[in-house]
DNA sequence: CCTATATGTTTTATGCTTGAAGTTTATTTT
DNA sequence: AAAATAAACTTCAAGCATAAAACATATAGG
């Protein structure tokens, strides 16, 4: 029962939520002030954008790591505000495939450049050596132990 | 403009938010299953055991980073359930200092230490080497730059 | 076939979260 | 001391999030 190591892993991981909430805020406050939008929308635009023929909602899911419902309802109100559209999945009819609308697509080319840039300003303590190396530390914490 | 360092940046603070939503989602489902509790009533919890005497409602949300209204509300429903209890501040009466209830103490001794042991596991593939490195990488994230 | 089971999505109930506005009490300014 | 300002909470409206149940369509197995 090594405790000290313990204890030292517990302290990691409150300083990595901590760290994320941080960034989060930033971002969130940013969005919201220039773009008068939201941070789990950003995140569904991003995630639409790298996919142009669209993503079925599971996948949104799936990439996002939240509920299918939670989805269910961002992407309800990207569509009243014509940022995106649902497309019916032929040979399938319980699927959706959803994509970014014109609209969407320009408005995200915006967004997505300035919050590069931000991001860019608020890791600017790491550099490339750091990058790397935290990189590779947080790649095995995404895998399930033992299965 | 170092677009290369730049989206090496972003890719790592796409990494950080997976891997903190990752574990987020682990320590979530077995705080349910096994304590039938919350991420946030924990958090709380977690909070106030560090100060037997209390926590006011405002540094309760400064040390969680999450709004005053926020915390109202996680109190509100412990409150209901008997593990926090709401005492006055004698010489502010704007002022309420909240402290875990002889329940809330006991419940949490039990949940604390499970929990510890699962933070342990998931971050079984980092060593005292790594726990470090990460750590002092975090830090200088978390201070708004240039201000 | 046709029943069972699996898949894809939405709905529902409940709780969390925010930002802004409101209330009450303290502190500072004039 | 009165008026302005600030601080500590709570309330409110809207959106985000989850888990579980419901619904609709697909795919197998007998």
């Amino acid at each position: 029962m090594n405790s000290s190591a313990s204890k030292q892993r517990l302290r990691l991981w409150l300083q990595l939520l901590k760290t994320s909430k941080h960034i989060e805020t930033q971002l969130r406050n940013k969005l919201r002030l220039e773009f008068d939008t939201t941070l789990p929308r950003f995140d569904v635009m991003s995630a639409l954008s790298r996919t142009p023929s669209g993503l079925k909602m599971s996948e949104l899911s799936d990439q996002l790591m939240v509920s299918n419902g939670n989805v269910t309802g961002i992407i309800d109100r990207l569509e009243a505000d014509g940022q995106v559209q649902r497309v019916s999945v032929d040979g399938d009819r319980r699927a959706t495939r959803v994509q970014l609308s014109l609209a969407g697509t320009e408005a995200f080319t915006h967004m997505a450049q300035a919050h590069e840039a931000w991001v860019d300003e608020l890791f600017q303590s790491l550099d490339e050596t750091d990058l790397a190396s935290i990189e590779s530390s947080l790649a095995p914490l995404r895998k399930t132990p033992h299965d």
